[in-house]
RNA sequence: GCCGAAGUGGCGGAAUUGGUAGACGCGCUGGACUCAAAAUCCAGUGAGGGUUACACCUCGUGGGGGUUCGAGCCCCCCCUUCGGCACCA
């Protein structure tokens, strides 16, 4: 390499491994000596990955390049900036790496670490590496166990009223199971007819330890219950509902699954529904520090988290249904409806085929024997069957096989079912209504039963039609709307007017309706107004080995013992998941088969067996932005002070498939420690920012087999095999090893440079659009640094810097200034980019750069291509001391105006020309200027009847005759 | 089906949010340097018309309509692509 050439490879690896020796950016806190209490913090995170075995490619930094730029720049700012890095490393893929590597996952977790790093180091990425966590490691997921216990000790009182720093009031928190237990004893709280079924009619003093957990469990914010879960047999484990794909079959491996009812520990989230629902929008929550602010999210990211709360107002409503027998009203049958002002058009019931109501095995079940007499042959199901029991469950039986694995799909739209042989009666006009079973109505939602108004409902409607139910309308829609089964609001009507009854709602309008319908119910005892959640509680529990443990046992009499964490994974040889063919083996977690001596375990002198499940993956990424605040903190999982002077996360980048679940099951654990008075902010993260994708070519083969890109030759915009010739087949989307169209950034950054790499990845689009990766594109980012590097370095080395500004490069520095600024601070970082090309080729030609152009141009650049400006930056020696301890320029704005603007003349809308004049000209000197244009007398006939003119003050002048 | 985002030159994309559409980059064309190539530098580059040359003109932001002195941007209808949800009562 020539002295004066630019030899980034030799720079970038200087810098890189300066930075780390010299830590430069190491943050401090509270606490830390030297720590500057007066600078005003801001912390920038990332998504932190999962550290898989292939290692990155050049789409996953994308992200990463672009915090690094923003936290660079605050810090340039000002700024003291909390920008740390660590690994999402339990997991299933972690264990089917190490099952495929057969090596322990602890072992592959953490080689997989330190390839990554050193690709994130590679990239010259400013992380506080000090500060590296892994959720995998005892050290982190001890705390996890820790939030884990917090949360089993802590109960949702929905009444609590209470006010937070900023003056909020908010009703229900999440308060210590202690009050809890104290209400119960003083008799202060009465139990629910659930815990009654555990107590009796005996007082919480007489109860026994398993009898007192047993209610607790009702309120616990982590609690146990048997759930219908995701079973995978074949992979030996439960999987999350986003792990199944729409054929009901596992994401990972393609084996089927089954619906199947497992004792789970459950995190009780739709507790905090409402809340998780209202500070999306709140404008006035507490900082922490004396402020307030509100979520700066992508409206899209807020519209899902609300859609997947699914929060529906409605009334619940008490049937009661008749003995088949006697005909007497013998129990309560209770549905959720949206639309009580329907309640007349209700001609049948529907419940889920695991309804308790159907259930043999319930002592409540009241399905006769015998269908009643003239029951329609075809309401007896395809299946024939000698008793409705039979039919019911060989209906069951049938649905489920057909949703079997799992229907997500909605192929079969078909709506079934079998009746029941009972009758309910309408609790507001007394009607018989007959009761159904089908498996379009849900167990899960609602309570899984249904008043169904077939005028009104297209699910309903198909029902009805198929089995020749009435169908009544009350509800008279608007002139012009279809009025077959019309689902929107109207009028009530075939309903009780005015007159004696309570329900008088004939002529209203449809929300008048529900809540005079809703009020008169309630008076009536009938029912009442209730919200509903699409929201489900979160199955906790896994069935494998690589997570962390639950800080419990279970004692001898089925006590749940809370262990002081950590609780470490035991080592075992043989950590494989018990797989099967068969969906109904017993499930035995990996745990299960852990030695003796960490199966039991004694607590306060008890023997107990410990907890086989294990957590999530989810677990550890719900509080790891806390962890970074305090990273080795042995006595706690993060210092107050500390927490309350980085918190909230000030600028939070990742990819839009964590829109919903990782982002609010964060935001709900926050939530509750934030009532638990653990963290001083009611949200994790101020403004969340997603970034696209990069996206790649991917070639095949004739066989459908993927060619790796390095092997694809494109000749005349055709892409054939560059050893076999073959021709091969395109195809544009993600960037991935499935599609061997992904290159390590080492690769490019070596041939290209880090910081080309870099600048390209933020030049190619906006930040959160998905671009497509070019090779050619790198090109010009490429020419663009080794511009910059001429103009200020020469052939021989020596810097170029020297000589006078001239007005026309001043205006143009502080222009650049101001555009760079701006665009930085809004990421768009392609047009920041941009703006520095254009100062740059303005040098291009210059003999020397003046030095007060050349410190601002580096100073700019330096966040982008940071090798490349600390290294001119110290051959220049303007300041000691990195690049990034300096300040960021500033503009001058004074400085930006131009003494002639150039202002473009229209007649009629039509540019004729355009005007050379200073800003400061009048309109009438602007009218005079413009008037006297050739190209404008030619369209204006006659100058004296001008219609109109408009002059926007230097903007634009439009003409109008 | 419902909800959301987006459609701009050959390509990636800009447009101060209603004010000269196409900044900047890639590619391409021509030129300089070179024995030649690469690299670099200079010039050009939306389409069509027009001029000896300059002017200049017409069309043009997925399609169709509208509001406005003026629309890529606002309103209505439609098409396409991508993302989310999918019997949620």
């Amino acid at each position: 390499m020539k002295q004066g050439s630019y030899d980034f490879q030799a720079i970038e690896r200087r810098w890189r491994r300066h930075w780390q020796d010299e830590k430069t950016f190491r943050t401090l806190g509270p606490g830390d000596a030297g720590f500057d209490p007066q600078k005003p913090k801001c912390y920038v995170l990332d998504m932190f990955p999962y550290p898989s075995g292939a290692g990155l490619h050049i789409g996953h930094p994308k992200g990463y390049i672009a915090s690094d730029i923003y936290s660079r720049f605050k810090r340039m700012q000002g700024y003291n900036v909390l920008h740390p890095m660590g690994f999402d490393s339990f997991g299933l893929p972690a264990e089917q790496y190490a099952l495929e590597h057969n090596v322990h996952p602890a072992v592959t977790t953490e080689s997989n670490i330190q390839t990554i790093r050193s690709q994130l180091e590679f990239l010259g990425l400013a992380y506080d590496w000090d500060r590296e966590i892994a959720t995998s490691r005892p050290d982190y997921y001890r705390w996890t166990q820790w939030i884990f216990l917090q949360l089993y000790h802590a109960w949702y009182d929905p009444d609590r009223v209470w006010t937070d720093a900023a003056g909020r009031t908010t009703r229900g928190r999440a308060r210590a199971i202690e009050s809890l237990e104290a209400e119960f004893a003083s008799g202060t709280r009465k139990m629910t007819p659930v815990d009654r079924d555990t107590a009796g009619d005996r007082d919480w003093s007489d109860l026994n330890r398993t009898e007192r957990q047993t209610i607790l469990n009702n309120y616990r914010l982590a609690y146990q219950q048997d759930m219908m879960v995701n079973w995978c047999p074949k992979l030996g484990t439960v999987l999350a509902n986003e792990e199944v794909t729409n054929e009901g079959r596992s994401e990972r491996g393609d084996y089927p699954v089954y619906r199947r009812p497992l004792k789970q520990w459950v995190m009780r989230i739709t507790a905090y529904g409402d809340r998780l629902l209202e500070d999306l929008d709140d404008t006035g929550m507490p900082d922490g520090h004396g402020g307030t602010f509100s979520l700066d999210w992508p409206e899209p990211v807020k519209l899902m988290q609300r859609n997947w709360i699914g929060r529906s107002e409605g009334a619940a409503v008490d049937f009661q249904v008749l003995h088949p027998d006697t005909g007497e009203p013998v129990s309560d049958l209770r549905v959720f409806t949206t639309r009580p002002d329907t309640l007349f058009g209700a001609t049948f019931m529907v419940l889920a085929t695991d309804h308790p109501l159907v259930n043999p095995e319930n002592p409540d079940c009241l399905v006769p024997a015998q269908w009643p007499a003239d029951t329609n042959e075809r309401w007896q199901g395809e299946v024939p069957a000698g008793s409705v029991s039979e039919a019911l469950s060989a209906y069951a039986a049938q649905s489920q096989a057909k949703a079997e694995p799992v229907a997500n799909n909605a192929e079969e739209k078909e709506k079934t079912g079998v009746f029941s042989g009972l009758y309910a009666r309408n609790p507001v006009n007394g009607e018989h209504l007959p009761i159904f079973v089908a498996d379009y109505v849900s167990m899960e939602y609602g309570s899984g039963a249904i008043m169904a108004v077939p005028a009104h409902d297209e699910r309903d409607f198909a029902f009805a039609t198929r089995y020749g139910l009435e169908i009544r309308p009350v509800v008279q829609a608007p002139p012009g709307e279809d009025q077959t089964c019309f689902t929107g609001e109207g009028t009530s009507v075939n309903s009780p007017g005015s007159g004696a009854s309570p329900f008088a709602i004939n002529g209203l309008p449809t929300r008048e309706a529900q809540e005079r319908i809703t009020a008169a119910l309630e008076t009536a005892g009938l029912g009442c107004f209730m919200v509903n959640y699409r929201l489900r509680d979160w199955v906790f529990s896994r069935q494998r080995y690589w997570g962390e443990p639950f800080p419990l046992a279970i004692a001898e009499d089925g006590a749940v013992l809370p262990v002081e964490p950590p609780v470490l994974l035991p080592e075992m040889e043989d950590f494989r998941p018990q797989t099967s063919d068969d969906p109904d083996t017993p499930v035995q977690p990996p745990l299960s088969r852990a030695p003796e001596s960490w199966r039991t375990i004694k607590v306060a002198g008890e023997w107990a067996q410990r907890e086989f499940n294990v957590m999530p993956q989810w677990a550890g990424s719900c509080w790891y932005y806390l962890r970074f605040i305090d990273p080795h903190n042995e006595a706690t999982f993060c210092d107050e002070t500390r927490q309350q002077y980085f918190m909230p996360v000030d600028l939070y980048i990742g990819g839009a498939e964590h829109a919903v679940l990782h982002l609010l099951y964060a935001r709900f654990w926050h939530k509750a420690l934030f009532d638990l008075g653990h963290v001083s902010s009611p949200e994790p993260f101020h403004k969340l920012f997603n970034q696209g994708m990069i996206t790649a070519d991917a070639f095949q083969d004739s066989r459908g087999v993927y060619v790796d890109i390095r092997e694809v030759e494109v000749r005349e915009g055709e892409p054939y095999h560059a050893t076999t010739g073959e021709r091969l087949t395109r195809s544009g989307g993600k960037m991935g090893k499935r599609f061997k169209n992904g290159l390590p950034p080492e690769e490019v950054g070596t041939e290209y440079g880090v910081d080309t790499l870099r600048l390209y990845e933020m030049y190619m689009g906006p930040l959160e659009a998905s671009t497509p990766w070019s090779m050619e594109g790198i090109r010009g980012m490429q020419r663009f640094l080794q511009r910059v590097w001429r103009n200020l370095v020469d052939a021989a080395g020596e810097l170029r810097i020297g000589g006078e500004l001239t007005p026309e490069l001043d205006r143009l520095m502080h222009r650049t200034i101001q555009r760079v600024s701006a665009d930085l601070e809004g990421l768009r970082l392609n047009t920041a980019i941009a703006a520095l090309i254009e100062l740059n080729n303005e040098l291009v030609g210059e003999t020397d750069v003046p030095a007060e152009l050349a410190r601002n141009l580096l100073l700019m650049l330096a966040p982008f291509a940071p090798h490349m400006a600390e290294e001119i930056w110290e051959r220049a020696g303007f300041q000691t001391g990195s690049i990034f301890v300096q300040q960021w320029p500033q503009a001058d704005p004074s400085r930006v105006v131009a003494e002639q603007i150039e202002l473009p003349v229209q007649v009629n809308g039509r540019v004729r020309g355009t005007l050379r004049i200073s800003p400061d000209a009048t309109e009438e000197q602007v009218r005079q200027a413009a008037m006297s244009m050739d190209n404008v007398r030619r369209y204006v006939a006659d100058p004296a009847h001008i219609r109109r003119f408009v002059y926007v003050s230097g903007k634009i002048v439009n003409i109008v005759v």
